[in-house]
Parts: structure tokens; C-alpha cells; sequence
DNA sequence: CGGTTAATTGAACGCATTCAACACGAGTGG
DNA sequence: CCACTCGTGTTGAATGCGTTCAATTAACCG
């Protein structure tokens, strides 16, 4: 078998076959409501995640009840892959959801397989690209262009001009490490220069690609 | 035994045996002075590498000159594994360093021997889970407790009462997010509250380990 | 329509930053 | 040994960005 070598852009990469065709083999559907957890936070590792439809979004909360999301994932996204035994952070769906979900065990029942394998490194790989982003959201940049990043983020995962947002301010607030107020005083700011345009709460579209670009970096 | 492994400490992240043998058999040391770059931002991913003596920090420079630091690595710490083709990040010594390093291209002319592939996934796992504890210092702690955290995790890098800090303040501030100033008063802080105790800049000692528990969460 | 939750806006506050001055230590040469 | 310098770290005062608290508005759903 062999690893992801030589390395390729995980952007490019996505759902992998062989990773999918043990998921739905050997996987189950289930659907979980808005706001339902999914697992939670120091619960064992025990499933590997797939969305199939919906968003879900990965929450650490802290002793004093801050709380951090750390990424959200949607309609092909592998999620619950975590460094170690327990899980650090909870899953949540956010809107209605469905995921496909498999037993680590099973798909271990199929290690051997190089295809596989390589999969679940890709994964791993592309949640270690998330998170250097994010890394370096949290820790240089002012609330204007964390605000501006997420839009941007949002924006380039789909093609149409009309960006849907799945998630409210404060989720966006969480994931960005402000409060409502500050997203909320950005998202208006921003519109006020005619940089993006909100026709309503969870949806938007992009009028100034050049300074949106430039404020994300 | 051709490799010397100067680590005494159980936190330390130590490289997988069987990647320190294809290290060993294949690699290369390379000496490094102070502030010396081992491979730039953007640069692409040809080499694995593995610190031998002394520390290596990764950072990260935006468009306005602001700088992340990913995170440092200690003798015995594999470094250098990035999720795409080119470094997010690039490599510094911190003080003088020497580090063994291996390409790609000979790793991969050993893929094929699962416990390799396996000692790879599991470094870039520990890289992940890295992360996200930066994130959540990053997204949801006060300059207090980022201090406090850092030095928790340096106290518990090593066994001895008196903890060395390999870095100086604005290696500290460019990790945590914070300007040198600040966490220069943060540290006066806790000393003030005997929480620590530094006989010199580069050196203290924990007095008060509840309240840094605590405070580092 | 109300009833409820989510989002926006306003005003005051506070934490971290900024800018500036000062202290300290290490290295160098008189 | 002291004086000098340079780099690093600390401290002080003022500013400002983001938060907090509070009130208002908008959206959603019966």
C-alpha cells in the first residue's frame, strides 16, 4: 500500500472512491434534526462520518462555556476523523441532516486496501489544511478580515452568484472567535461599501471581488 | 544505535521507529545556525525532516507583514509534513540546530512497508490534533490564559522543576497572537501573583500549579 | 396578525495594542 | 574595571478595536 505520495493539492481531491464504496457497503444512514448532536465532545472515537445531505459543525466548548467551532462540513465531507481516542471536539447538525456513518472497526476490517488507506490520509490531510488556515485566521487577522474570509470561503464553495449561508451570526461568530455584534457590525460595514450585497439574513452575493480578495489575503 | 535520541522527556512527540530507521538509513544531517531558514513559504514539499538537536519553529508572513508561528518543534519531532505540494508554512531555526532530513521520493521508495505508511499518518494525526489546541487558544482565551497555556505546555514538555523556554518573546507573541508587550505583562503578572517564577528571562519555574491548570484550561 | 427567535444598532466599557521611554544583560574595546 | 553599544525585555500612558449590556428592528411561523 501506499500513502499520499507524491503530495497533490487536497482542494483538487475529493470524495474518495474506495473510501465511499466501503461507506456504502458496510455504512448506515442516518438523519439527525437541527441542532442535534451527533457525537460529543470526549466521547469515544467509534464512527467515521460522511455527510450526505445537510451541514454539520464540529463545537469545542470550554470550562467557563466559551464555545469554538471548529469547521463545518458539508454534502460530501468526511468528518469524526480525530487525532486521538476521544473526540476533542462534538459534532452537531446544523440545519436537518443526513450522514453516513461506519464503524472504524469495518473500515480497519479493510485495511490492506492501498486505495482505502489513502483515502482516510487524504482526509486527514485536508482537515490539517483547514485547520492552518484557520490557525492563521484566529491569530492575525482583525475582525473586517476574519469576517471577509468566511464570506470569502463560503463564496468559492459554490459557483453560483447567490451565496446560501447555512449557518446564523452566531455560529459564524464562534467559528471566527468574535461575538454577534462585532460579525454583525462587519457583515453591514461591508455591505456599506458595496463589497457584498445581503438581500436577506442567510443569503448574499459578492460585488467587489478585489477587495474582498484583498481582505481575506 | 547510529541515532542520537538526546530526549528525556515523555511529552515529546518521538518519531516512529520505523521512519527513524528509513531516516537513518537514508537521511541527511544538516546543521542549521540561529534564525537560519531550512525551507521557505511557498517553497515546495521535498523533504521530511526530523529535529536532532536544538528547536525549529514553522511561521507564516500575510500580505501586511504579520506573522503566525504554526509551531515548535522539539528533538525528535518529524516536521515539514504539509497537506499540499507547497510548505503553508516555512522553517526556521531557533537557536543553532541540527536537523536529519529525508526526501519524499525515499520515503516513498519504501512505501510498501505498512509500518512506515502508518508511522506517517500517525505524525501528521498528532500535527492535527497540534492544531487544534492552537486553534482553541487562538479563537477563545483571554491574553492571560494564553500565556498561562504556553507555559503549561512547556512545563510539561520537560520532567525538571525548572523549565528552559528555547524562544524568546516575540517567537511566544507571534504563537499565541499577542504583541511582546503584552505578554511581557502577563508574565509579570503571574510572577506578581506567584503563579511562576522567573530567575531569567529564559528560565522559570511553576509555583502555583492549580491556578496555571486553570487558567491554561 | 401576534409570538418568538434572530439580527441589528447604540453607547459605554475594557482588554490588548500602540507608541514611547527605560532597564537589563551580553559582548567589545579602551 | 568601566564605558559603550546593541539587542532584548519591561514598563508607562494613551488610543482603539472588539466586547458588553441594552434597546430596537427584522424575520419567521403559528
Amino acid at each position: 500500500m501506499s500513502l499520499a505520495y507524491p503530495l497533490d493539492d487536497p482542494r483538487t481531491v475529493r470524495a474518495p472512491s474506495a473510501l465511499v464504496e466501503v461507506m456504502d457497503r458496510q455504512g448506515a444512514r442516518v438523519a439527525f434534526a437541527a441542532n442535534e448532536e451527533i457525537y460529543a465532545q470526549g466521547e469515544d472515537v467509534e464512527y467515521l462520518y460522511r455527510v450526505v445531505r445537510g451541514v454539520v459543525r464540529t463545537t469545542r466548548l470550554n470550562a467557563e462555556g466559551r464555545r469554538q467551532i471548529g469547521d463545518f462540513y458539508y454534502p460530501g465531507d468526511l468528518f469524526g476523523l480525530e487525532p486521538g481516542p476521544d473526540h476533542q471536539f462534538g459534532a452537531e447538525a446544523l440545519s436537518g441532516c443526513e450522514v453516513q456513518r461506519v464503524r472504524h472497526a469495518a473500515v480497519r476490517a479493510f485495511a490492506g486496501d492501498a486505495e482505502l488507506d489513502r483515502a482516510i490520509f487524504e482526509a486527514t490531510r485536508r482537515e490539517l489544511q483547514r485547520l492552518q488556515e484557520h490557525v492563521l485566521l484566529l491569530g492575525r487577522k482583525t475582525a473586517r478580515e476574519k469576517v471577509a474570509s468566511f464570506l470569502m470561503g463560503a463564496a468559492l464553495r459554490q459557483t453560483e452568484a447567490r451565496v446560501e449561508l447555512p449557518m446564523g451570526r452566531q455560529d459564524m461568530a464562534d467559528y471566527l472567535g468574535l461575538t454577534i455584534e462585532t460579525v454583525s457590525r462587519m457583515l453591514t460595514q461591508l455591505q456599506g461599501e458595496s463589497v457584498v450585497e445581503f438581500p436577506s439574513h442567510r443569503c448574499f452575493r459578492v460585488k467587489d471581488w478585489g477587495t474582498l480578495e484583498q481582505l481575506a489575503d
